[in-house]
DNA sequence: AATTGACCAAAAAACTAAAATGGTCAATAA
DNA sequence: TTATTGACCATTTTAGTTTTTTGGTCAATT
């Protein structure tokens, strides 16, 4: 049946991108992994480009859905950004196609992944950004440039989550959840 | 006299790394914008990297020194931080040859280049973590891990003077530092 | 004693040939 | 008739080779 098929090659591609990235992922390799043919992936897909474009946004898709699972509006904001960071980190699977992406994109500079993580990662600030606004309007938070506050906020996920460990034991997910709880609930004041 | 020719090298070195990165610069060039001969610059320096070192941990030293001119320990942390970013961002010339460094590691991911940036960020977060300490001891500010809150301040100011304008208007020296000290004065409670 | 630049080994760049890959489509299977 | 396939091809990537450049030395010169 075709939507089996197509879901075949859709897990195929997602396994085979997390493993070896982009550019290590041949067409040819993702149609032997899912039992097709190689054409066949071409009657779902135009292009390697809009395969890669699927699987990525079935997991910014993904991501977005554990986070509302978790937030609940009447909880300070603070403590809601603990909670979606926490439950995200506990997605290794996530995280795997990412840290391929970033390793990816810096030692070898491949075009398609810089453009896609430049993709994820608007599409996840301007999340934020929705969600901050929304504090904002409800007094939740002060009213700091939503645009601003949101950067930096992934900025420093980022920097806790992968670029912490180049230097450091890795952090615990819980850990750094209560990091930025901390920061963002009372800066650095007192 | 020697200290002279030292001095020309120093400059030439100076200004041709910021201008064209590690890689670009050539040592046959630096003599010759330096009017000495190439074998000269070897009796002040045992290679290309150590000139580099030079140049390097001098713009450190003067940062430090910048700092201090304007940090009064009696003022609240987060004023000082922002007095210290505000001056350090007016002074474009550091900011050349960072730019120019970060530049090349990510497009041509020179081995030496990639270090001494890293030496760079540990020596700036090495004294953030101090400063901090101090804080701390006298409870200007709540006792979170110095480490962890120096790297994370860096990486903020670093997303925001250089990731920032990737993707928009770069921000003027004033608004930059009058983020970080409304983030770090209040963060995002109330 | 200090300085230099021709010189050299080693590294990088340019070039070329060979292999691998994305995408197509006539043939095949359902 | 429709869905699927994999041999095939143009293009890109990689591997191998040659040429050029560059960091560093040192005998000659100032």
């Amino acid at each position: 049946m075709a939507t089996d098929r197509r879901k075949m090659i859709v897990e195929a591609a997602g396994k085979s991108f997390s493993m070896f990235g982009y550019k290590a992922t041949t067409m040819d390799q993702v149609a032997k992994l899912a039992g097709v043919g190689k054409g066949t992936i071409y009657t779902f897909f135009k292009n390697k480009e809009e395969l890669f474009e699927e699987i990525v946004s079935s997991l910014l898709k993904e991501m977005k859905a554990e986070a509302e699972a978790v937030i609940q509006p009447e909880l300070p904001f603070a403590e809601n950004v603990h909670r979606a960071l926490y439950r995200l980190l506990e997605f290794r699977s996530h995280h795997q196609l990412m840290i391929k992406l970033i390793q990816e994109e810096k030692e070898m500079g491949t075009l398609a992944v810089s453009e896609m993580l430049q993709h994820i990662e608007s599409e996840i600030i301007a999340y934020l950004k929705e969600k901050m606004k929304a504090a904002i309007a409800k007094g939740a938070i002060p009213a700091f440039d939503p645009e601003i506050t949101s950067f930096l906020l992934f900025k420093m996920y980022i920097a806790l989550v992968f670029d912490w460990e180049k230097n450091h034991e890795p952090l615990s997910s819980e850990r750094i959840a209560e990091i930025m709880k901390a920061l963002l609930l009372k800066g650095l004041s007192q």
